[in-house]
DNA sequence: ATGGTCGTGTGACGA
């Protein structure tokens, strides 16, 4: 069995004691950290590996995008796409020794209006879905898990309030047609929802709203998926609520699971 | 309809 976890750090170099506090706390096997906004070599690496995460794949830039993969156990690169050929870091694939392969993703978050005539950056986002799509019809992944900030919240009940959301980035139909692409043609299962199939879930609280506890206006922007074949093996999803209260935390909460593999 | 808050790195830009 191992436990595995996803989180937007927005900033590893910023919040490297809220990554200590929760590999201490929690002990997943794996966690994978999106919006590191750090080259590679400036990860700090040191406290990390002091807790037993001696291992790590990155891909990193100076100030925007960056993934990175922390383990216990050792982890081969195995991919780092650049969907899209935007020339950002925002993928890194690794393959842990019991040969389940963990994509780990950080896709645009699309601007403000959901136009591609008027917004080059939704362009961007969609093709770069579209894209993640033809990868994974064309390599047909196996015994995989792909987790990260998706910038996407793909159910009525992964938002506050549905209606009010169908015109904003992040919930709109055709972002949810192209979501729903990447996971059919790649044969994803949604792990969270499969363990916790009824009501909302967010993972992300806007830092604009006044009192995000009170107002609740989250989506469910990070995900956990696992191919069908090993999808049966996942158990005990969790979303950890209260890491958004952290002092100086990121607007993303991690996203737990654990496979019997 | 608008503005609201962060991080990076010092002036916007991205989220």
């Amino acid at each position: 069995m191992f436990t595995l976890a996803t989180w937007n750090i927005n900033s590893v170099r910023l919040r490297e004691g809220l990554v200590i506090r929760l590999l201490q706390e929690e002990a997943p096997d794996v966690l994978c950290l999106q919006e590191c906004k750090s080259p590679v070599e400036l990860i700090p690496r040191e406290g990390f590996a002091a807790l037993g995460y001696h291992h790590m794949v990155a891909r990193g830039q100076k100030g925007y995008n960056g993934v990175a993969i922390l383990s216990k156990l050792p982890l081969e690169e195995v991919a780092g796409h650049d969907f899209a050929s935007l020339g950002h870091a925002r993928h890194v694939a690794a393959r842990l020794p019991n040969g389940v392969v963990i994509h780990n993703c950080y896709v645009p978050a699309g601007g403000d209006i959901p136009d591609r005539t008027q917004n080059e950056k939704f362009g961007q986002k969609l093709d770069y879905l579209t894209e993640m799509r033809d990868h994974f019809r064309d390599s047909l992944p196996q015994r995989s898990i792909l987790v990260g900030d998706l910038n996407i919240a793909p159910r009525e009940d992964d938002v506050w309030n549905h209606k009010q959301l169908l015109k904003i980035v992040s919930h709109t139909p055709i972002e949810v047609e192209h979501f729903n692409a990447v996971m059919e043609a790649g044969d994803w299962v949604d792990v969270t929802r499969q363990d916790i199939p009824e009501g909302r879930l967010y993972s992300w609280w806007s830092y604009r709203s006044p009192d995000w506890d009170a107002g609740d206006k989250g989506r469910r922007l990070d995900h956990v998926w696992a191919t069908k074949d090993i999808a049966a093996s996942a158990h005990g999803s969790r979303i950890l609520r209260p890491v958004r209260g952290w002092e100086q935390g990121s607007d993303h909460v991690p996203v737990f699971a654990s496979f019997d593999l």
